[in-house]
RNA sequence: GCGAAAGUGGCGGAAUUGGCAGACGCGCUGGACUUAGGAUCCAGUGGCCCAAAGCCGUGUGGGUUCGAGUCCCACCUUUCGCACCA
């Protein structure tokens, strides 16, 4: 009997859906585990390089489910968004019914590779049902004023004609589609996260569980600064313009401030100017650029001709405008020191200031007041009179005392982080559920109108921005406060929104009275295992950590983090084949002769990236699981690298991970066949079997898959030894154990063989082997012995090996005697169990 | 520029605390079985060497140690993240 995937598949398949092995109930008791992949937009068809991630997700799952774990899989989509939008603008098509047909796709999909999820979970964000409760999350966030509508410069994407969030601006660029955002000054919803910067960057200190990688970046992103806020008096504007430094110590070098063009002093201070024109087109100039352009400029600055006073050396600086200070972050201002701030020194070099130093620096030489020297923790003050000699650190925190003191300023903690704009003028999202009233102003809609349905008879015709605004029946309705005629928010929210509360509502997805059981999901809160891809570092994760402490502070959550245990798998990639304009081409038509890759006559280079469709690399995953079957995939994927590691595919390394499967499956026909039997299995067999249980059992605790597969393919090679040898029914233990242990790898052969070998129930609910240590040790140890470092001779000991006994069967060895005779030993080392070394003279 | 991670055969990758480098797999070579082989099975496969013995070998150069892929210092390369955040 062959082995053929493509029989056996559908069957388990069918009988895992029809046991609804997945399902479970969240009120009954039990040891509980929540594992959850980070629910997918639904695109279309899924490439190996998506499989990689839920077939990681399952693995672990059914791992889970054998060690006798009450475990949660849920799934859903992330369903509402932009392509579906340019789908219907594109193709014509509705794009509920592009989504939902893209849902239904990567269901029957997921189902193929022969992934359980708790379908009875499964939630569709643009569902009604699902959106109702972001629009009440919204609601509750805006009564607690941390939502709100406000005026500032924003980011717009002039291709896809909406307002981006910050995080979603990649190098000056749309995210999603590339387009040079622009800055635009807009009114749009925000939600108030900077309120939430402290504590956002605390609790990543909790969060043992998560890569290093991703806590950093969010560190970044949230970009804590501890300094002080210090007022510079203004003679000509009778008030101070408040400064902010992260390095007050310095504060006695600082010989000029330079404000933002954008600084709301700026027209007092160059409005008697002769070339005021000049400077005040300088500014609208630098207004307009993108963040990138401005900095592509380089340092530009102007001279207001006005000074502040330096109320530390009471000495008139200078003040000017630079473009390279941030509006958005500080105050605005800066108080320049170029000896120690290299961007100062720059400006101060290009424009002729002044620079003082102010630290002499560790290596004792005198300072320059020409140079630059970078920030020295151990490099002492000088030049500034009542810090003078302390270290930086030090003196940071004295002046500080010295200007709150003075009431000059105070310390402050600045962070980079900004508020999160969520508003879109696009279609396919949850409506904001606000209204606009002449009389009352803004008005929210009562709660028990939710939800505000998005309606789907509009029209798509891609131009002039969002389509609701032109349908009439939902932009115009009676104001909930007074009744006079009023009109509804257009815009929708970012789908950001959506996917920060949606592991909350997989607990009672059907609870129609509120967004979730409190009592339920404090259970099964916080997700045990998130798996997702990187990508997500910064965006989904901070606004989930953030919308958490909103539903924390609401008193509806007991904890403030979500994901107890984080995974990022890597990407996979695939060669691709590029044209000489750098147009991807698709590997059909590439021929490839002395080894160089040609279409026709022209030679095209070849690149490995992340697989993907518009780069023409993907593996579609039907054909290999027609010609291997999905477990061959499932296995050949996690074989072929660490999970959290770009993976390369290779069409010629799925073999390997087939002949695998073909010669476990070959080795269960014989040993079922098998009529002699010995009385028991080879020691040698006892102990690999306990081995492999061990080191496969820490290793998929680890995440280590590729290795534990490794491990079993060695069991598996041992057993096909001992078959060749015995062909004995006594192995049937030993094969079982590597059955259930190759189950969440290769789930639907194992399902077959064990119920072929006569097993009632599936493997999935058998329970996970446990390796009996005393099988496991070897009864003799092969002792390596080195002779002044080098390897010369290996002797074997009874185990457990004692170094009396190690040292006797040393020195009977012949190699070691004829290697040290005539030699005086000067010192033996012996590594218990390992080996031993011997330095002679 | 700043920050982080990583450099091991032809390839993907193994190697708890420093202790036999190259597990496992792909590919390749030879063989078996075959009308056939891009199926299957067996053997071999880091380099130098006909072979053995031996020597060399984990990006480069130093260091610590009886012993270094692993620890320390300097450098090179690659990838990723941030990018005027005062």
């Amino acid at each position: 009997m062959q082995y053929r995937p493509t029989e056996i598949e559908p069957k388990w398949q069918q009988r895992w859906a029809e046991a609804r092995v997945a399902e479970i109930d969240v009120t009954a008791p039990g040891d509980k585990l929540y594992m959850l992949n980070m629910f997918p937009y639904p695109s279309g068809d899924l490439h190996v390089g998506h499989g990689r991630n839920y077939i990681l997700g399952d693995a672990v799952y059914r791992y889970f489910r054998m060690q006798g774990r009450a475990a949660l899989n849920p799934m859903g989509w992330d369903a509402f968004g932009l392509p579906a939008e340019n789908a219907a603008i594109k193709r014509g098509t509705h794009p509920r019914e592009w989504t939902l047909g893209n849902i239904a796709r990567m269901k029957g999909q997921f189902a193929r590779w022969g992934i359980l999820y708790d379908w009875s979970k499964e939630i569709a964000s643009c569902e009604p049902e699902y959106y109702r409760w972001n629009q009440w999350l919204f609601l509750q966030l805006y009564k607690r004023g941390l939502a709100y509508r406000g005026t500032a410069p924003v980011n717009w994407c002039p291709q896809d004609l909406t307002v981006l969030a910050n995080e979603q601006v990649v190098d000056g660029r749309c995210e999603r589609c590339g387009a040079l955002v622009e800055q635009r000054e807009l009114s749009q919803w925000f939600l108030k996260i900077t309120e939430y910067a402290d504590r956002l960057d605390a609790g990543l200190d909790t969060l043992e569980h998560w890569p290093e990688k991703v806590k950093l970046m969010q560190r970044n992103w949230i970009g804590r600064s501890l300094g002080a806020d210090v007022d510079f008096p203004v003679p000509i504007l009778e008030h101070s313009i408040r400064v902010f430094t992260t390095r007050p110590d310095t504060i006695f070098g600082a010989t000029f401030m330079v404000l933002a063009p954008e600084h709301p002093d700026v027209q007092k201070l160059i409005g008697d100017l002769p070339e005021r024109e000049e400077i005040e087109a300088w500014i609208t100039t630098v207004r307009n650029q993108s963040a990138l352009e401005r900095q592509e400029a380089g340092k530009e600055g102007r001279f207001t001709g006005k000074t502040a006073i330096n109320p530390f050396t009471n000495e008139e600086i200078p003040i000017w405008l630079g473009n390279f200070v941030l509006p958005q972050y500080g105050t605005g201002a800066i108080m320049s020191v170029p000896a120690h701030d290299q961007r100062d020194f720059e400006f101060a070099k290009q424009y002729g200031l002044s620079i003082r130093a102010v630290i002499r620096p560790t290596n004792g030489e005198p300072p320059v007041d020409e140079a630059f020297t970078v920030k020295d923790d151990s490099g002492v003050i000088i030049n500034s009179g009542p810090i003078d000699g302390l270290t930086v650190p030090k003196a940071i925190e004295r002046i500080i005392e010295i200007i709150q003191e003075r009431g000059l300023g105070k310390g402050t903690v600045r962070y980079r982080l900004r508020d999160w704009l969520i508003s879109r003028q696009r279609y396919w999202g949850t409506p904001i559920p606000m209204i606009y009233c002449e009389k009352c102003g803004l008005v929210p809609v009562p709660e028990d109108q939710l939800p505000v349905t998005l309606p789907l008879d509009v029209p798509f015709t891609g131009r002039e921005g969002n389509p609701l605004a032109k349908h009439d029946v939902f932009v115009n309705v009676p104001c909930p406060q007074c009744g006079a005629p009023s009109r509804r928010e257009t815009d929708t929210m970012d789908t950001f929104v959506d996917s920060s509360w949606y592991f909350l509502r997989f607990i009672t997805p059907r609870d129609d009275e509120r967004i979730f059981d409190s009592k339920i999901v404090d259970r099964w809160l916080p997700v045990d295992q998130y798996i997702g891809g990187i990508e997500h570092a910064i965006l989904h994760l901070l606004y989930a950590r953030f919308i958490t402490r909103t539903l924390f502070d609401m008193g509806l959550l007991t904890f403030e983090e979500p994901f107890t245990r984080l995974f990022n798998q890597g990407v996979i990639t695939k060669e691709g084949f590029k044209d000489t304009h750098g147009s991807w081409v698709s590997p059909a038509e590439v021929k490839v002769r002395d080894g160089k890759p040609y279409r026709g006559e022209e030679e095209l280079t070849s690149e490995v990236t992340k697989m993907s469709k518009s780069r023409m690399n993907v593996v579609p995953p039907d054909e290999l699981i027609a010609k291997f079957g999905a477990d061959t995939e499932r296995v050949y994927t996690l074989f072929i690298a660490p999970p959290e590691k770009e993976a390369a595919w290779s069409d010629e390394g799925v073999i390997g991970a087939y002949r695998f499967l073909g010669r476990v499956w070959n080795m269960g026909v014989a040993i079922i066949a098998a009529e002699r039997k010995a009385e028991s299995p080879s020691v040698q067999v006892t102990r690999k079997m306990h081995q492999t249980i061990d080191a496969v059992t820490s290793r998929i605790e680890r995440f280590e898959f590729n290795t534990a597969i490794s491990a079993l393919m060695e069991l598996s090679n041992t057993l096909g030894e001992a078959v060749q040898a015995d062909g004995g029914a006594e192995l049937r233990p030993a094969y079982e154990a590597l059955l259930q242990m190759l189950h969440p790898f290769a789930p639907h052969a194992t399902e077959e063989l064990w119920s072929m070998l006569g097993n009632e129930g599936f493997v999935l609910t058998s329970k996970w082997p446990v390796a009996d240590r005393a099988l496991m040790a070897e009864d003799t140890v092969v002792i390596a012995v080195q002779i002044n470092g080098k390897l010369r001779a290996q002797v074997e000991v009874a185990a457990p090996p004692d170094e009396q006994k190690v040292m006797d069967a040393v020195f009977a060895n012949d190699k070691v005697r004829s290697h040290v005779s005539g030699k005086e030993i000067v010192k033996k080392i012996y590594v218990p169990g390992k080996l031993v070394n011997l330095v002679v003279r």
